[in-house]
RNA sequence: GUGGUAGUAGCUCAGUUGGUUAGAGCACUGGUUUGUGGUACCAGGGGUCGCGGGUUCGAGUCCCGUUUACCACCCCA
């Protein structure tokens, strides 16, 4: 019997695991240099956490059974809900802001295609308990680093900025509610791929024949690329009283916002596009998605504000903004730029055996570089010394130590720049000693 | 869930109008070789030609189904 990898799921074999793990290193490096604390949570869930932050409709995109203590179950699709429960049980005792990132495997039981699979790593990170845009600008400041820290710049990918409490104070100028609101937004979210003609239609069950001149409106919206286009259009926003003020506090956040991302060096990258919405409608204010330049492709990354649903799902009322990032499409973007190291794993040190009889002495001197940390490797079977140096040539190690019986007479270890071909004798005992310059290559002068 | 394209060795591929026992390069293993250089020489292992059915004297090749991959749609937390 034959078995396949499931659909969508991938085997990483050595080198694609250096790669993943390149990754999880910038990934979990810039997390730490903003001051996050990394956190896990299960990678099973009760099916019911996910049904009550997305609907029903979740469940047909979700790898789940029940188990044999009938609960029903999920692998988890995202971490905000595991993350949500974890914080509302904890937040009256944390220190605010919470800063808290993760890198995690998700499940979604979805079609397969380019930067989609049904397995991947995704890299979540999120702040608790700051309402103000400075959380908004930390976080948007850190996805760009994270994206930088892969050599990727502002000719490779943009960070495109929007707020959907803006759409919904333009929306309320336009005389819609809240559910005309919502509708509205959804059809904003797809507007990119969706044929205008068909737009219309769906607007016009919610406006009438008013859709076609709103829809120009709308697309006047989305145009809009700075800041001063965004401040003149929402002071000309036919609103009174509550709303008005409203609308110059937003003008203020989009300011301070726009401030802090300059001055954190994200400037380059952030584009302001009121195109983006997000799917989703627990976001509710500043959302975002990561592009590459050219606007092609699936998302890099994506994330937002969502201060309500901490409380919908069980816990206290908790501002919270977050972004996760997707290993799939990241690492497709880093093939493409060329950005992606060729990662070589090679020893330190390979020991080459003269015979059976050398072979304990190489073994202890190899448990002893071991021991202090230097990658060693030596022949687990007698091989000739020919077929040795040709391993260890092809092996990348950076030197060569020779155990032949003549040296170990002398009580001495033959030590052999693979790269130069310099060969020095040392006494054995002195190895753990000489080992640092051995490596840095500092003994070239040395050579007999 | 829908559609397009594809599937021959670990990898990249060849395989004639349907005709003997399906090939090459790379990789791997062993040897030449118990003292030295990546690309030397020799040998070897490895394939139910994705899977199942059909047509045929005969199928890697033609037909049908199926599965997987890629790409697009739906969806995208």
């Amino acid at each position: 019997m034959q078995f396949e990898t499931l659909p969508g799921f991938r085997e990483f074999y050595p080198d694609a695991c250096a790669r993943r793990n390149h990754v999880f290193g910038r990934w979990r490096q810039v997390a730490r240099a903003f001051n996050f604390l990394e956190y896990d949570a299960p990678v099973l869930e009760p099916l019911e956490l996910y049904i009550e932050k997305s609907g029903e409709e979740i469940v047909g995109q979700l790898f789940n059974f029940e188990d044999r203590g009938g609960r029903a179950v999920a692998l988890r699709p995202e971490m905000t809900p595991s993350l949500a429960r974890l914080i509302g049980a904890k937040a009256n005792s944390l220190k605010r802001p919470v800063k808290w990132f993760n890198i995690g495997e998700h499940y979604r039981y979805e079609r397969p295609q380019k930067g989609r699979l049904r397995a991947f790593y995704q890299f979540n990170v999120d702040i608790f308990g700051e309402p103000g845009p400075s959380a908004d600008a930390e976080l948007i400041a850190l996805l760009c680093q994270t994206l930088q820290s892969f050599g990727l710049n502002s000719e490779d990918f943009k960070v495109r900025l929007s707020d959907r409490d803006l759409w919904l104070l333009m929306l309320a100028a336009e005389g819609l509610d809240a559910s005309g609101s919502a509708a509205v937004l959804g059809i904003i979210d797809k507007l990119e791929r969706t044929e205008r003609g068909t737009i219309i239609e769906k607007l016009a069950v919610i406006l009438g024949d008013a859709a076609e001149k709103f829809l120009g409106r709308i697309e006047a919206a989305i145009a809009i690329r700075t800041f001063s286009e965004l401040r003149s259009y929402i002071e000309c926003l036919p609103l009174e009283g509550d709303l008005a003020s409203q609308a110059q506090a937003r003008i203020s956040d989009w300011q301070q916002l726009l401030r802090h991302l300059e001055a954190a060096g994200a400037g380059d990258f952030v584009q302001i596009d009121l195109g983006i919405v997000r799917g989703l409608a627990y976001y509710t204010g500043f959302v975002f998605e990561a592009f590459e330049a050219s606007g092609e492709g699936r998302a890099l990354a994506g994330g937002g504000r969502y201060d309500a649903l901490i409380k919908k799902l069980g816990g206290p009322d908790m501002p919270a903004v977050g972004f996760a990032m997707g290993d799939v499409t990241l690492m497709d973007l880093l093939d493409s730029r060329g950005r992606m190291p060729a990662y070589v794993q090679r020893p330190d040190f390979i020991v080459i055996i003269g015979g059976e009889a050398e072979r304990d002495a190489a073994l202890g001197d190899a448990a002893q570089l071991r021991s202090v940390g230097y990658q060693v490797e030596y022949p687990l079977k007698s091989q000739g010394f020919g077929k040795q140096f040709k391993a260890a040539n092809q092996s990348g190690a950076r030197l060569a130590l020779i155990y032949g019986e003549d040296e170990l007479s002398r009580g001495l270890v033959k030590v052999r720049d693979l790269a130069s071909g310099h060969e020095l004798e040392i006494g054995r005992d002195q190895l753990l000693q000489r080992a640092p310059s051995l490596l840095e290559g500092g003994f070239e002068n040395e050579t007999e």
